[in-house]
DNA sequence: GTGGTCTAGACCACA
DNA sequence: GTGGTCTAGACCACG
């Protein structure tokens, strides 16, 4: 669980795709409370606002739901909210480098290329 | 050629896109003079000075050239610049969609299928 | 720190000049937060834009990196940046001053006599 | 005699500066005619009217003046307001050089080498 | 008419 | 509060 400060990526868009895919992935069970807001901060290194953020956003997706003085727990259906939704934001992120290819004329095969380059350039990494 | 006020990628960004895919597409050929920035500009319905950020960046990335009361031209080299950004951009996109995959534990076949989907369901769409 | 709104030099790149010396002499050290835009902007009377424009160049010389909401530092390295980009465009200048003389058929003894006289008739001035 | 299309300096400028070299040169002597503004034109390849914009800054400079429907004459001193102005042009651009280096805290002594250097490797060229 | 610069002011995303 | 984007409109240098 990181985040790059560097990235054109929000860091609050960050958190929620790696909260997601925590979830996704089994790191957080349904029902299980995740990290207070401070302390994912000084895990991540970053403003604890910016948390905030992420963690609200979460609740309105309905993957998270808050208990007030209790702290922040995977929803009933989170696992499965958090999956749909990676896979809309893998697709949407697709989607965009094939309109990009589209409008330049690239053959689907060409793409098809591509996308395998970077499949088995980009490394596999641990969740922590 | 047009752009979509309401995404997150920023007007001129979008621009810099649509000129570079119309370069690799052969719209604009190298040496050749590309619309005038209010040209562009009433043709997209966008203010001029965000087409001229467009050209702008698109002058430091070497794929135009600025030439003083005449126009702005397409590089002799112009085109290559223009299609190994667009690989690039294309690339770049594929790259964080895998990413997210990754780190949600998704198989390499699932990524690869998802890739599939989108591109049957992404229409192709014409230049103009 | 100042501008000369009636020289033939365009404001901005008044600016990124000021700024380079400035991280050059020590003004601002790697890694050091540079006043924002705003605080630049009426410490100088000009126009708030006009000082992102010159940092946005900055950015993209190497020589400063953003970080959204806090604002803009010198990058790691900025200061070589910085020094080599200097040294650039005094050579520039220079370079142009020499040629407009060899095509005038001065004798490099004569250019050396004209650089002697305006080196020691230009003051030295303050960084603030 | 020849234009840089590229330069940031204007072409009419460019050829302001290059008709005074060539006076100083002694390639215009004092009261001899020189070509006309389309002769020129297409002899540097560029617009008549940056020329005729070039010719008229140098009659303002006094250094040609203009018989009506014969041609434009090298003034009586026109040799020597060639020779001052060509010396002003090359003590201002040094002076901007000298400038730039001092707010960056630039030592006399490392200005001075940059300056040998420059001189050193700019190649001498012929006028024509 | 064309590009380049500058100003003024607004709005938004982000921290 | 900070950077980023966008709009509107002005002015200038250039061809």
């Amino acid at each position: 669980m990181r985040v790059d400060p560097g990235s054109t990526v929000p860091i609050f868009a960050q958190i929620v795709n790696e909260i997601q895919s925590a979830i996704v992935a089994g790191v957080y069970a349904e029902g299980e409370r995740i990290p207070s807001a401070r302390e994912m901060a000084q895990l991540l290194k970053v403003n604890p606002n910016t948390v905030q953020k992420a963690y609200a956003e979460l609740v309105d997706l309905g993957v998270l739901e808050s208990k007030r003085g209790i702290g922040k727990f995977v929803c009933k259906r989170g696992s499965r909210s958090a999956l749909r939704q990676s896979e809309d934001s893998i697709a949407d992120l697709i989607r965009q480098a094939v309109e990009l290819g589209r409008s330049a004329k690239f053959t689907d095969k060409r793409l098809r290329e591509i996308f395998s380059e970077v499949l088995s350039a980009t490394p596999k990494r641990g969740i922590a």
